[in-house]
RNA sequence: GGUUCCUUGGCCGAGUGGCUAGGCACCGGUCUGCAAAACCGUCUACGGCGGUUCGAAUCCGCCAGGAACCU
């Protein structure tokens, strides 16, 4: 059976590097699981390879959308699958890295299918949320669909009012679609965690965060600082420079806010990480990349017998 | 030297006699179509000493630290 090795872990860890060099150690090329790396124009706030890796190994869904398209993990999961299906044919093992907790379980165990939600709708509700708060939206969903209503965070606007979308879009209940079942893949999925000590992480985040601004971050953010109101931008090291062209934050104050903002973000993909006892976990703080390099090679290696 | 004012948890910040403000961070957690998103939980402070009072972060005194003004 053809193998997928997900090499994954927490922003900054390490994972681009390794990556790399596990690719040109197969001759195989490289599918990234970055819901940020996906988009074009951000290549320094986002850490995405940089061009000399990107020649020596190729990369997929690096720098491909437009920053106003719109794009989902059910999205990913569609293109990863078709992709991998295409590479499997010349390449026994695939290797994807990436952060995007997600998008990660989006192509190893499946997203449920709900209809994609017409923009008006969208639009429309998200107004009255704004108008009226969310008790509306939430009765609304009560009387579509009881089941989930007694399982959402009901202070979670984003999955309530998708809740709604999916049943007034669909005409029935959200909960109809949650299947709750694991898909099964035409390959074998290996997945390798990546982690640090912690204060070791958050110097590499801290550290990475002061070379992208000396690498020009201010520049690359001002040059899609009109696209700003796009979910693609909603991001990290982006939308606390915004703050600062806007006059709210004096620039000292913003970097340490895309340096904090990191170091919490590193600690939710651990949190998510966590519970997927599928995971093997190296620690780059007691490993060195060598031996972490050879160690997954010897996982990906045939059992014997 | 004198006068006035200030001192609240890691940070910001409300509170003028009894009802654990709040925000942010830290730490922990949730997560099935915008996920680098969104959301939740925890952390019970009042500069020090003494006094008044049934009861003080809140009133009084002294001390310490800070700010402004006067000489």
């Amino acid at each position: 059976m053809k193998k997928l090795l997900v090499l994954l872990g927490p922003t900054g860890v390490g994972k681009t590097d390794l990556s790399v060099s596990l690719a040109e150690y197969w001759g195989c090329p490289i599918i990234s699981a970055d819901s940020r790396q996906l988009y074009k124009g951000l290549p320094i706030g986002t850490a995405a390879p940089s061009g000399d890796y990107l020649s020596r190994v190729s990369h997929h869904f690096i720098g491909t959308l437009n920053l106003s398209d719109y794009y989902s993990a059910s999205e990913f999961e569609s293109d990863a699958l078709q992709l991998v299906s295409n590479l499997h044919q010349k390449h026994d093992i695939l290797l994807v890295t990436g952060g995007s907790m997600l998008y990660i379980d989006a192509l190893c165990n499946g997203i449920d299918q709900v209809p994609t939600i017409d923009e008006g709708l969208r639009k429309s509700l998200y107004e009255l949320f704004e108008e009226e708060g969310l008790d509306r939206i939430r009765s609304q969903l009560k009387m579509l669909d009881p089941v989930f209503y007694d399982q959402v965070d009901l202070k979670n606007h984003k999955r309530v009012i998708h809740a709604l979308e999916v049943c007034l879009m669909s005409g029935k209940p959200y909960s109809s679609f949650r299947t709750n079942k694991v898909k099964e893949r035409p390959f074998e999925i290996i997945k390798v965690g990546l982690m640090r000590n912690r204060d070791q992480l958050y110097q590499r985040i801290n550290r990475r965060v002061d070379a992208m601004i000396a690498e020009g971050l201010l520049d690359e953010a001002k040059s899609v600082y009109p696209l700003r109101t796009y979910n693609s931008l909603n991001t990290v090291g982006y939308k606390e420079l915004f703050n600062y062209f806007d006059g709210e934050w004096i620039l000292d104050f913003a970097v340490e806010k895309i340096k904090q903002n990191s170091r919490i973000y590193s600690r939710k993909q651990m949190t998510w990480f966590k519970r997927d006892e599928r995971i093997f976990w190296i620690n780059l703080s007691e490993t060195t990349e060598e031996e972490a390099k050879q160690q997954i090679i010897n996982r990906m290696l045939p059992l014997p017998g």
